[in-house]
DNA sequence: ATGAAAGCGCTAACAC
DNA sequence: GTGTTAGCGCTTTCAT
């Protein structure tokens, strides 16, 4: 399996292999005849660069690494996804590795870091906020960028979305449908996000001129069975809430699960808002009422940041839009 | 970002780069205490090998593909979670790449498998059975195994699972339980899974007895979608059946989204059974009675064979099995 | 059992 | 604008 090199392209060609290398990497500073006569032979060869020995002569892997440790699937499939095809479009490819309770110790890190050269790291919640990881990376001189990190804004570059907000017009989406009995279910407090969407929801009851009451907000921990214990909390009550928006949409599908057991019919009986649009809310019925992240896009931003390599400080933060996604499970009380 | 190379553990083990490499490549012929001396210059200079340069010295990259085509982010996730923690244990990286209508032609596959030399290319249903990617990869001289492939199975080696066994033994499930009246929706024809489920599905019917009516086995395309409106049909017939099952979890799902709405009990009116174990089949209420596919542990293996580089011809094929998982949708009828 | 030398295919630094 | 030369850090081949 002998493949085409540099040389013979640069043969066909009539011009030194430098010229060619810099044809590939549009470098200035070449007559327009020569770069077609180049591409010609590129052409007429089939002829791709091995990516080892630009990364040894270059010191640069043309690899992104996406780095996670979250339990959820859909998630990170997404990330994936969506960082994947920026990569694709800027001739990178992407490596996946899961960065979980194994891989913990500095030296493990270190040899997690070190042994592919990546051109730059995309950490996803929660690992965007492990101070050991930013540190080996730094220490090693990869580039990286934080997706919805929770502090340290200024330490390097991140892109994220307005969950306050979006947590905001939510309940302010309840309103409207006429709901002043609205509980509101946390989640695990680890997660930075659980505040933010909080404060929306505060925000948006206080705006309103609505109180919050406290035994309407119970805490979860953005799992179907935590959303379960709340429903059970929340619906057990005699002043009980006429709708219930959970912070995430695992936990919403809980509260569904506890409201068709008790034979409440939604969404006239109750209420039920997510957060997340995870592919599930389309699947239950009555489809959920959520917040649609975007998930894919962050990523997709992440690497754009990470190969356009810096540039601007203003390009170095990246806010991109959630979407208010209403459906069957909210509707008017009574 | 000066990193260390092999040259300096060779000086500070007193030894020759060649050394170095016999050792960290497992060669045979070196002293024990050559190995020692140079495992622990390693330790103390905390050296990590440049895989880019081993690549281009050793025309291998130490890079595995996973390559997918597939609407169902649960399955991919799963199948990349298992690749990857095969890689990491055999000192692999993983690649992943979804190849989808954007890349079809021949020149284009071939850009794809040409840029980055992988070792080795995972290939997910419904890629495994793509004809052009099979021969460029051939042509190309990259290993291949594929994941549940649906012919040529002396072609290449593979992966798979019993889809046949485990619809026979779902249905003997469903027929220990009392039921006779069991409805069955086949999934996308275009799927080689889909006449193998039938398959079992018949047999077993057969086998205890009883008679597949034709209008009991409704088809329908893996979605959830398809699942309720083959539901519609067979929950609006007279003789309807006691037990579906559905084959897969989407489809399920969808039939139990119509038994809702028509206010059939669940499992006393109607048992329900899947095929997948999906995430949301934990996450219904009642919670889905399933198959459990190997799916990471396909791809795990799919990898070790990839890395064990073909070795015996009787390795080359590897069937997982899978679990027959009862919760708590399926139940004696009446 | 170990080492010296020659590349792998490309880019960087400098000539011209 | 274009070419020449010297590596990048490792493995391979062939000596010893």
């Amino acid at each position: 399996m002998k493949s085409i090199t540099i040389k013979e392209v640069a043969d066909l060609a009539g011009v030194s292999i430098k010229t060619v290398s810099r044809v590939l990497n549009r470098e200035p500073h070449v007559r327009k005849n020569t770069v077609d006569a180049v591409l010609s032979a590129v052409e007429t060869l089939n002829y791709r660069p091995n990516l080892a020995a630009r990364a040894l002569a270059s010191s640069r892997s043309y690899l992104i690494g996406l780095y996670y440790d979250n339990e959820s699937i859909g998630y990170i499939a997404e990330m994936q996804y969506g960082s994947m095809v920026a990569c694709r479009n800027q001739g990178r490819h992407l490596l996946v590795e899961q960065l979980g309770g194994a891989v913990t110790s500095r030296d493990e890190l270190h040899a997690q870091f070190s042994l592919v050269r990546i051109d730059g790291a995309v950490l996803t919640p929660p690992l965007c906020d492990r101070q050991d990881i930013l540190q080996v990376l730094e220490e090693l001189g990869i580039a990286y960028v934080r997706i919805a990190p929770s502090d340290q804004f200024e330490r390097a570059p991140y892109v994220y979305m307005d969950d306050r907000l979006a947590a905001f017009e939510m309940t302010q989406h309840l309103q409207s449908l006429g709901h002043t009995r609205i509980g509101f279910i946390r989640g695990d407090s680890a997660h930075s996000a659980t505040a933010l969407r909080y404060a929306g929801f505060t925000e948006a009851m206080q705006q309103a001129g609505l109180t919050v009451q406290p035994h309407w907000v119970p805490s979860g921990n953005f799992s179907f069975r935590s959303g379960v214990g709340a429903a059970e909390r929340l619906l057990g009550l005699e002043d009980r809430p006429t709708a219930i928006f959970a912070s995430n949409d695992d936990m919403a599908l809980g509260v569904m699960a506890v409201a068709n057991r008790m034979h409440l019919r939604l969404p006239q009986d109750l209420s039920v808002a997510g957060f997340d649009d995870a592919p599930i809310a389309q699947v239950v019925w009555p489809q959920l009422t959520t917040i649609r992240q975007p998930v894919a896009q962050m990523a997709a931003a992440a690497v754009e940041i990470l190969i356009s390599g810096g540039g601007a400080a203003d390009s170095l933060v990246r806010r991109l839009d959630f979407e208010l996604v209403v459906r069957g499970s909210t509707a008017p009380p009574g």
